[in-house]
RNA sequence: CGGGGCGUAGCGCAGCCUGGUAGCGCGCCUGCCUUGGGCGCAGGAGGUCGGAGGUUCGAAUCCUCUCGCCCCGACCA
């Protein structure tokens, strides 16, 4: 989307008037009340918890059993409502350990110090996790909220958000995937009839108890993921083999309730894209698993200049309900591993616990073969952290909805001339397609407008002024190398084009590069061990789940995935040393 | 839940020990001035000191309780 002259402008007449005029209307009689709210959700949650417990209480045993569904959702109160500690004080570790806050008046005193510095950015080297945390705030990206754990995606994040929705709904679309819409509350019956699902996703779960003013009859959870109702909707929609293959897409939030989140990584509301297909056969079912993984590796390095590697996850890792479980995953500048994207392959599973048939080409019913895959607003964090400097924001120009800011120099009538010239030159450059604004205003020196434009990410500076015109130039500077140079204003369009389109390379290159020098094979525990920092190990592991186990227990390093591009050749596993199929990535994740 | 830290203006902080007019920097508003890497000057707006009790003639400051937040651990996409 083209952008105006306001695209990066601090979006400050919008908070205006939502402070203003956007008041609390208060509570509506009938409003939905998530469980924990009020008292009597909680009784609820206490008669409800014992067919959920799995076996994660055994886990968390600081848990009693039966509050463990305050655990789950029982930190779905409002702020300020309802401290675990009025419940009799039993389930206090229940809302303890949440990050995100939009009242965080305490920052780490390196926050602090820093802040009062000017506008600085952290640097990278004096606290990655702190520069990220600061970067995202900002470049005006996203926002802390009132609700822990969920944040305020803010118009410059949420544009990267559409970038990423419009090209890979394309290709979506382009492997004939149609979205549709599926519903926000998912009876809590159908998470249950699928088991290793519902135990997977359990503690997770926020439920919605109360509703119109009454108890429901049966909790509805807020998706986590829609597999479940949206097999109760296929089962419906299926008869015969010659309703398959069924490819369907949704664009949506979920909510998944986590201990520790951050943000774009790790929040409790996100957003994502679940795409769910049916198929006749388990090749079929296959074969689209694999498709949409590779969509996803397309992507990520093409569009987002993020190199990743595609495999297989361990069992540990594999999604609950499915059958397998593919990934893709990229190194971020820490050496730290992301798993930007899964696609799995569901086998008939969820087919059997909602009974979703097709009559098949032999006369029989048959259950059908399933797959689901999908990314989210974490990938904006793998951007963020892949490509981005001390400086700010850096971003692939194919995902950019800024690409050019013109800043205006010059003063009196000399400076209306720039004017009129900057705004000629930016609507060439709309014409062929890119994101432009003209920053025009008068009140700040064009000093400020360098560091605000790099630190929000803008892709190329085009300064113009009056020396400028009087030799038919200007100047344009590259937000990644930051490197000068001058360009012929008749020129100026394809210069721009042109640097653009190398700035997507080079990042790619650069991002490939980095990880490419902190990927090595280690085949000695010893080794595994003193090298677990630095970045994408490659081991042989024998598959059983005690030797990565012992492997997180020693270094807290993770199996990522056993890479498809990675050539499989047998060996010893590097704790027991019995026969390994082939290497896999270990490596520390976000 | 275990271990640390903290609530004072939009943001970052000082003041508290030793009770007595609530301050500083940034930001914001107005005007002038400036504009090629975070301009300057002048004026101005903005705070129930997280909340509730208590002690006191008097509490941001002392005492008690309470609410909330951040970091590390445990959990996890």
């Amino acid at each position: 989307m083209a952008t105006g002259g306001t695209s990066l402008a601090p979006d400050r007449a919008a908070s205006r008037v939502t402070g203003a005029g956007g008041g609390r209307s208060g509570p509506h009689p009938k409003a939905t009340t998530v469980s924990a709210a009020t008292a009597p959700a909680i009784q609820i949650d206490r008669h409800m918890a014992p067919p959920f417990l799995g076996c994660r209480v055994m886990r968390r045993p600081w848990l009693r059993p039966s509050l463990w569904m305050v655990a789950a959702c029982g930190t779905a109160r409002g702020p300020g409502r309802l401290g675990a500690s009025r419940l009799g004080g039993e389930a206090q570790g229940a809302d303890r350990p949440r990050l995100l806050s939009g009242r965080c008046r305490h920052r780490s005193p390196l926050l602090s110090r820093r802040r009062r510095m000017a506008d600085k950015l952290i640097p990278r080297e004096k606290g990655f996790s702190e520069w990220y945390v600061d970067l995202v705030q900002k470049a005006k990206l996203a926002d802390y909220s009132d609700v822990k754990g969920c944040m305020v995606i803010r118009p410059n994040g949420f544009a990267l958000w559409e970038s990423i929705q419009r090209a890979l709904d394309k290709m979506f679309k382009d492997t004939g995937h149609r979205n549709a819409y599926f519903p926000l509350l998912i009876p809590l019956s159908y998470l249950k009839k699928e088991a290793e699902h519902v135990e997977g996703f359990n503690p997770q779960l926020a439920l919605v108890t109360v509703a119109g003013g009454k108890q429901l009859e049966e909790p509805y959870a807020i998706r986590p993921t829609s597999e479940t109702i949206i097999n109760a909707t296929f089962a419906k929609w299926i008869q015969s083999y010659r309703d398959l293959p069924l490819l369907i897409n949704q664009w949506c939030n979920v909510m998944r309730w986590e201990m520790r989140t951050r943000l774009f990584l790790r929040t409790t509301e996100f957003l994502w894209q679940e795409g769910h297909t049916c198929h006749e056969t388990e090749e079929e079912a296959e074969r689209e698993t694999r498709q949409m993984l590779e969509i996803y590796r397309t992507f990520a390095e093409e569009h987002m200049a993020m190199p990743v590697l595609a495999g297989r996850k361990s069992e540990s890792e594999r999604f609950a309900g499915a059958l397998r479980t593919y990934s893709i995953e990229a190194m971020m500048q820490d050496k730290k591993a992301l798993q930007a994207g899964t696609s799995h392959n569901l086998g008939q599973n969820f087919a059997k616990a909602f009974n979703t048939q097709f009559l098949g080409r032999d006369g029989q019913q048959h259950y059908v073969w399933q797959t689901s895959w999908g990314v989210s607003t974490r990938l904006i964090g793998g951007l963020i952290l892949t490509h981005s400097d001390d400086s700010g924001l850096v971003v692939p120009p194919k995902l950019a909805a800024s690409h050019v800011v013109i800043i205006v120099i010059g003063k009196g009538e000399e400076r209306a001339r720039v004017v009129e010239r900057a705004q000629a030159l930016a609507a060439d450059l709309r014409r062929v397609g890119l994101g432009v604004s003209v920053d025009d205003d008068e009140s700040k020196s064009p000093g400020f407008k360098y560091f605000e434009y790099e630190l929000q990410g803008v892709c190329l500076r085009v300064e113009l002024g009056p020396k400028d015109l009087a030799k038919e130039q200007c100047v344009m500077v590259r937000r990644d190398t930051r490197v000068k140079e001058f360009a012929p204003l008749s020129g100026a369009v394809a210069r721009a084009q042109a640097l653009l389109e190398s700035m997507q390379k080079d990042l790619f290159a650069r991002a490939k590069q980095f990880r490419d020098e902190h990927t090595f094979e280690v085949n000695t525990y010893d080794e595994l061990k003193a090298r677990a920092d630095d970045g994408f190990m490659l081991a042989h592991w024998c598959e059983k789940p005690s030797c990565e186990a012992k492997v997180k227990e020693d270094t807290s390093a993770t199996t990522r995935c056993r890479p498809f591009a990675l050539e499989q050749v047998p060996g010893k596993c590097v704790v027991c040393g019995e026969p390994s199929p082939g290497r896999m990535v270990v490596a520390k994740a976000y």
